[in-house]
DNA sequence: CCTAATTTCGCGCGCTCA
DNA sequence: TGAGCGCGCGAAATTAGG
């Protein structure tokens, strides 16, 4: 609570150097459709409770006239003929987390990518299997476990308590889990995946999206540069 | 090959006007790394075939102040002491170009996402499959067609050319297609999928990222603001 | 801490061009 | 003929020397 070494701010920070005209005009020009030199000038005169006279103003005006010079130079407004728009500015730091938080995002993408596709040939087979069912769907259940009878042309002959299976030439006599290890599901021909998939899971296959290395550490002074590029390697 | 009309710009952009030497003082910070405002006059000084000495150094001078003071104001570089630093500019449209392909982009993996989602139960569903499979494997092999009987405890009466089964209870018989739709692998309970799938496809099961909606259409004029609202949101 | 040299830059006169 | 602004004087700030 004691009391404060004396600044020497007088003015803590609205005085009328160029640095801080030029703060207000951003400031005025950013927050209006459009507008003018006259009106900036005016506007910002206003911050000054003191004097208010013609010199101040013409002062003051002539300021803006720099400050909106050099806005126009580097691009940051437009002047056509007296109407002032904002153009935008943005600078270093946040253009680096913009970068940043893109190439994140574009790896966690790729990751996502990579798995799924090294699963997709899995995912591929079940696919064929319950194509295969739908097509051929019966009512009838087969209750597990069961067996499994295969052969060439068997004979069946039913009776109320048993069946006879009689084959020339011989049996394969498996229970259920032998039928699911010889399906082979996973094996499949490049023609049949059209059809069958959406072209986004077929894209993915042959895609190399993923292998793709990219190294955006470059030393960036031209940001045009850098957005082209940002822009175009999706 | 006629003579031009006689062009009004005797030194076609290069006078002294701030608004040009705003210009070339950009280009100037832009190019080093660090620098001082009586280097960049100097270097403006030298694109002036004409211009002799100390009044033309002096004048330039000046307006090099003047442009490196908003440029200061308005961030895009920084002053301390004397060394001067480029600090980046980028403007609206620009941005919005980066902006476009970054939202973009998004949509794209959102719908990947999404896709990946929808069918991702059946691929949950094969993998339980192979697990069995490769848990039960065994050598023997089972040729389709075959034909499968189900039923509680069968005799099994084996021939050398025929096969007898017995059962108190009757039968179920049905060939090798019944039994793939009676699977029903594209059942599972939740906790039997971290076990057996990577974090990847189960984060993509819960996750609800793609229903998320967006709306970018913000009306911008601050973009310091809007880069928050970019960066956050993944 | 003081003086001189240098670097910055506030300020506004008066010319220009629409 | 008034909005725009080139231009440069001289004062304030900062740095160099002692």
């Amino acid at each position: 609570m004691a009391s404060c070494p004396p600044l020497d701010l007088p003015v803590p920070d609205k005085n009328k150097k160029l640095i801080n005209l030029s703060k207000q005009v951003l400031e005025k020009v950013k927050n209006s459709e459009v507008t003018t030199g006259n009106q900036i000038a005016k506007a910002i005169l206003k911050d000054f409770p003191e004097s208010t006279y013609e010199a101040e103003f013409k002062n003051i005006q002539r300021r803006v006239y720099d400050a909106l010079n050099v806005l126009q130079a580097i691009d940051v407004i437009s002047k056509i003929r007296n109407e002032i728009r904002y153009k935008g500015i943005i600078n270093n730091e946040q253009l680096e987390r913009m970068k940043l938080s893109v190439e994140q995002n574009r790896k966690r993408n790729m990751q996502k990518k990579k798995a799924l596709a090294e699963n997709i040939f899995q995912y591929i087979a079940i696919h064929k299997l319950m194509q295969r069912n739908k097509e051929q769907r019966k009512k009838k259940l087969v209750e597990l476990p069961c067996l499994i009878v295969g052969g060439g042309d068997a004979n069946i002959d039913i009776q109320e308590d048993s069946v006879r299976l009689t084959s020339p030439i011989g049996f394969t006599i498996a229970n259920d889990t032998h039928l699911l290890s010889r399906l082979d599901l996973h094996c499949f021909r490049s023609e049949e995946l059209p059809e069958n998939f959406p072209d986004e899971l077929i894209n993915l296959i042959g895609s190399n999206d993923f292998v793709k290395t990219e190294d955006l550490r470059i030393r960036e002074r031209d940001y045009r540069q850098m957005l082209l590029q940002l822009t175009e390697n999706q």
